[in-house]
DNA sequence: CATCGAATGTAGCGTTGCTAGATTTACTAA
DNA sequence: TTAGTAAATCTAGCAACGCTACATTCGATG
């Protein structure tokens, strides 16, 4: 078998400067390829950006493929480039609300020295779930939702539901039970004040008796 | 000024038949428009029928106005002179849940004698929502809700959640606030479990911490 | 039987999510 | 520089949607 030096032979000098060349283009691809990585995240960015906007103004349904084409200055398949349908498109606005909210429960649980870390964290969630209404209607109202403790559930989903987990580590039995009660409660009251279920006036007393069923000992 | 009888003369015979044959033609109209409004009944809740059944079976985004005017063999037209949009036709449907849950609810309190009758008030209201998921997901999803003590609110939300306020009537000073919040814990736990953040496994466990949550005296 | 209004259907408008194919753009290589 | 190629992007259109103006049919009435 004959080597490639054997099968093209060229003199060095050549082979040199075919090296530094190749080795400069792959360079400037790379740096290509990186810019245009770059810009694919600027503009998915600006997709889910201006649906969240959207959504928080008008509702929803205002949220239109084309309506955010426009937005973003792109046609209409440039955003299934991006994601495949409409939905991957909430369900992307959705993974974000779940990261924010896992954040902001997190702060209030670390934040919190003395005083109650149940009431914290209880108020965290309502603030959130009241300042951004349609953000926290989308994380919810997805059908395409896998169970939360499968392995294809969304780690942000899983970080943000840890944080209430946390609260009630070791502290009875039945501790995962509590968290999830705990969560159901707090997502009920959200929801029913969302939906005008529940008058804005009272949250406070509200919040008051459920952090006192929730801090124990009883 | 000359009357009526001197205006038009006619011989008593005649008016007699004119009177008998008026009291018949009325008869008739009358019938004629009760059986068109028993028509028009019966058509309503072809469609209110259709549009649950479609519903459980295939989602709601299956549920069009086409598809509906299809299964009771009529042009949609038809359907906007019942409802006066799609968004009617849900509204109709939720209403109909509204009720049929506020039975349930009340059924389930007066039956229980001994034994604890918030358990079977909440066993009854998780029963209904995993028994219909699609009615109850239509119950809380319409955006065109009203505030729940306002005026305009449909008497069957209103007799719904009063089976749960009387659970806890005299029980506190806040017994308002505690129904408020057993409501939100049953809400929060469906609908968590409806869009499988919950695994069904758990639920009884569930509900039995729910209970002894909000069964007093603490 | 003729009439006239109510009931119902036909057909179409504008908008939606989505996509196939044309076209332009951006990079590579001679 | 220029030709060629692959990726990126747009144009244009489909089927289905909610909804409605208008034509048509039907049925009660005089």
């Amino acid at each position: 078998m004959r080597s490639i030096r054997e099968k093209f032979h060229h003199p060095p000098l050549i082979l040199a400067a075919l090296y530094f060349l190749s080795m400069a283009t792959t360079l400037a691809a790379n740096r290509i390829a990186e810019r245009k990585l770059r810009d694919r995240q600027v503009r998915r960015a600006q997709i889910i950006s201006a649906a969240r906007r959207i959504a928080e103004l008008e509702g929803w349904s205002n949220v239109t493929v084309r309506r955010l084409s426009d937005e973003i200055s792109y046609s209409q398949p440039v955003l299934y480039a991006h994601f495949g349908s409409r939905e991957g498109i909430l369900t992307a606005v959705a993974i974000e609300g779940f990261q924010e909210i896992g954040l902001a429960l997190e702060k209030a649980r670390k934040r919190v020295k003395r005083g109650n870390t149940v009431e914290a964290v209880a108020a965290a969630y309502l603030e959130f779930a009241a300042s951004s209404p349609a953000l926290y209607e989308v994380m919810f109202s997805l059908s395409l939702s896998v169970p939360f403790d499968d392995a294809a559930t969304p780690p942000e989903m899983r970080f943000a539901f840890s944080q209430l987990l946390e609260l009630f580590q070791g502290q009875s039995s039945k501790s995962g039970i509590i968290s999830e009660l705990f969560w159901a409660s707090l997502h009920g009251i959200a929801e029913l004040t969302r939906t005008k279920r529940f008058p804005r006036s009272r949250q406070k007393e509200r919040v008051r008796a459920l952090v006192e069923f929730f801090t124990f000992p009883r």
